[in-house]
DNA sequence: ATATTGAAAATTGGATACAATCTTAGATAT
DNA sequence: ATATCTAAGATTGTATCCAATTTTCAATAT
């Protein structure tokens, strides 16, 4: 009795991932970080509502949740609005960037398997792949895979939130083959600090590894 | 025409400041802090609802909240529950404390003036008062103060909510006057190193102020 | 022309009602 | 006695409706 008689009941409201709101959450999300909806702009509740196909209140909690993710600012009883983009918030966020991954990779390094490190080159070898299409997305997976042994549910979540920040910076920019070679470097040495098990190598690798990237792209905003 | 004629009416509704899901965050989280509503705890929306006098909605909104906020734990169609306290979250947070408020400090001194430090100072003095009652806030008041100079907001709030997060801990145990004693004196040259436009020195002075406090509250968890 | 005011329209905040899902207690079988 | 199943109850998720606030825009005054 495991499989209840529903078949051609569930074609009709499929894809909605137990809960609507973590959907208009990513679909929101993606339309902010790829400039669909332009910094500044206004969001009506009903508007989305609309376009989404579901009442005002699972866009209410969406937007909600989108304001504590940084991407849209609300003043009560305003209209909520798309973040704006400036050169400062982009250090800010790549400064903090550079804290709390410094202390992910320390404190992940002792939880690191064989496994793990591999399962990130795996995903290495996919960004030096021909395909520059998703690259935000492997990029995070790459550092999020490194990241997650070390089990501190606080400081990933922190650290993927940055990610999504710098996200609508980075997708800005198309950057440039010199810059990705640099990076694809950092991403192989830092595997050979993994393996190691060179936590400070690994550490300072990471730290210079942001901190460059935030100088080489801060005079791009 | 400035004032209609409610006078009567404006009694009873009165001190819902602006949005009654504030008020309601602040009043969950300081039963949550406090322990009034233990760990493990389920929240159900509707007795919150009936005792705060509102309906569901607001409640909803406050445990979303407090879920950002680490303090309930939520799982789809499920009721939320205080989240638990363990000794590696302690350690969690005050790792990511020291990272954060470093970059605070960092960031804060070059925007400090005379007055931000006399207002720490002052701050200080009430902390070293004899009332224990309230010694979060002002703690953290004391630390806000110096590190909101720096402007940068994703990374105040952030700093904000590990200062609440610890508060769970925190207010736990009754700190000897040993540990208070050195906390004052922390204080102290922080303000002294500040003053001087340190700004080497005031980062290492609150790593060791946090990592410090760390080691020594660690050990009651 | 520009600024100010006021009222209508638009929009958000909150309450109530219904649907979907989970939880619990009791019945049944082993 | 214990475990499993089932159905009723409890609880959350979503929709719809009303109230409170903001926004807009035209009328008026300066």
């Amino acid at each position: 009795m495991k499989a209840p008689i529903r078949e051609l009941a569930d074609l009709a409201p499929l894809n909605l991932p137990r809960g609507r709101v973590a959907a208009l959450v990513q679909d929101l999300r993606a339309e902010i970080v790829t400039g669909t909806i332009a910094p500044g702009a206004t969001l009506v509740q009903e508007d989305l509502a609309a376009r989404f196909g579901v009442s005002r209140m699972p866009v209410r909690e969406a937007i909600k949740h989108l304001q504590m993710l940084g991407f849209v600012t609300v003043e009560d009883n305003k209209r909520a609005r798309v973040a704006e983009l400036s050169r400062d918030d982009f250090v800010e966020i790549y400064d903090m960037r550079e804290g709390a991954e410094a202390l992910a990779i320390r404190s992940a390094i002792p939880h690191l398997t064989n496994a793990h490190i591999e399962a990130a080159a795996a995903i290495q070898d996919r960004i030096e792949g021909v395909d520059p299409k998703g690259f935000g997305a492997l990029n995070m997976a790459f550092h999020m895979t490194l990241y997650r042994p070390s089990g501190r549910m606080r400081l990933l979540t922190h650290v993927e939130m940055l990610f999504n920040a710098a996200d609508r910076y980075v997708s800005m920019v198309s950057a440039g083959p010199e810059l990705k070679a640099k990076a694809n470097a950092e991403h192989r040495s830092l595997l050979e600090h993994c393996l190691a098990r060179d936590t400070a190598a690994a550490e300072a690798c990471v730290r210079k590894h942001i901190s460059d990237a935030r100088d080489a792209l801060a005079q791009f905003f």
